[in-house]
DNA sequence: TTCATGTTTCACAAATAACTGAAAATACTG
DNA sequence: CAGTATTTTCAGTTATTTGTGAAACATGAA
């Protein structure tokens, strides 16, 4: 009943189960890593109903990763005219997969965790001495780590792929 | 029965929780976070009573936990004499916090995946035409990012706090 | 060697996260 | 409008991860 697949495809085949428990050990959902492997190796649309068949998972899954990683930027719906189906597209280009990681992560990562120093910053900030001075300076630090962190990833997500390419070259050279 | 504490110790508390919460999200256990969040605003060493208690967490939990962060290298074991008690210390200095942590995951999360990419780039090296090219296309375009991605990491890993920073500022200006 | 102190391990329990399947909601078509 | 295709939701199940507590193991002092 199953049918031969081509070489490519075996490859296709491993790349998408690994690609799933590598992104586990990165907290992403083994599903969710797997539907974007998939898909960024898409010879053409898919559609829910192929995901479901190809990963044999079922329909409430994959329609909760897809959307999930359309939230995520990284999946666009695509419609047919004359079908009512929606088809999803990975982005493939790897510099925007990139810029676009980094910029959820920020959001959904960083930004939340340098809240929590100011918050944690302002609430010692009259600490003269001892363990609460210190504590007042570790907050400031790892908030200024971040903040600057945030504003070096600010000026990549900014450049085309050429340039950083460039000026990344000229750091190792 | 509980004691009060000061001020800076109840902004400790929430940081220490907040801390958890946040590394679930990056898929770091919610307790290896909190003791390293702990240790790393601790005045003093504290040993593995002290972080159960502190935490109100089991003897074998922490000590699991502890061991990992030694494992990540963010946490230092210390031996007083005259003591055969174990204390530990989380390094405390930002910069080498963020130099470690970036060794780590590239061992542990981005070489492999960069195995994985080259293998299947390897086993459709030979395909000339059509969607096989494209995959392998895919794979080498995902492999030579992140190993550039690598190069820069290793510079970075190498520099100074100070002149990383200098080499930021001048990306920023 | 025995006792006291501290570390490590691990079978089991609890908590959390992920997935299923089917029903409900939505949207188009004639 | 009724009929059909498709998407969305969600209560219940399953799988995975994390945590517990107690026993086993180590170490050194008396």
């Amino acid at each position: 009943m199953s049918k031969e697949l081509p070489e490519w495809e075996k490859a296709r085949e491993e790349f998408v189960v690994q690609w799933g428990s590598l992104g586990t050990q990165w907290g992403i959902p083994r599903t969710m890593a797997q539907i974007h492997a998939l898909l960024m190796t898409a010879p053409e649309l898919m559609c829910t109903d192929d995901v479901m068949e190809r990963l044999e998972i079922s329909r409430g899954n994959a329609h909760t990763n897809l959307k999930d990683l359309v939230g995520w930027n990284l999946v666009r719906i695509i419609t047919k005219k004359g079908d009512r189906k929606e088809y999803f597209e990975a982005e493939k280009d790897v510099w925007k997969i990139f810029i676009t990681i980094s910029k959820e992560r920020k959001r959904r990562e960083i930004e939340p965790a340098i809240h929590l120093l100011r918050d944690c910053a302002a609430r010692t900030k009259d600490e003269a001495v001892g363990p609460g001075k210190d504590f007042h300076q570790q907050m400031q630090d790892l908030d200024e780590f971040l903040s600057f962190g945030v504003k070096v990833a600010d000026t990549v997500i900014s450049m085309k792929h050429a340039s950083a390419l460039q000026w990344a070259m000229r750091l190792l050279g």
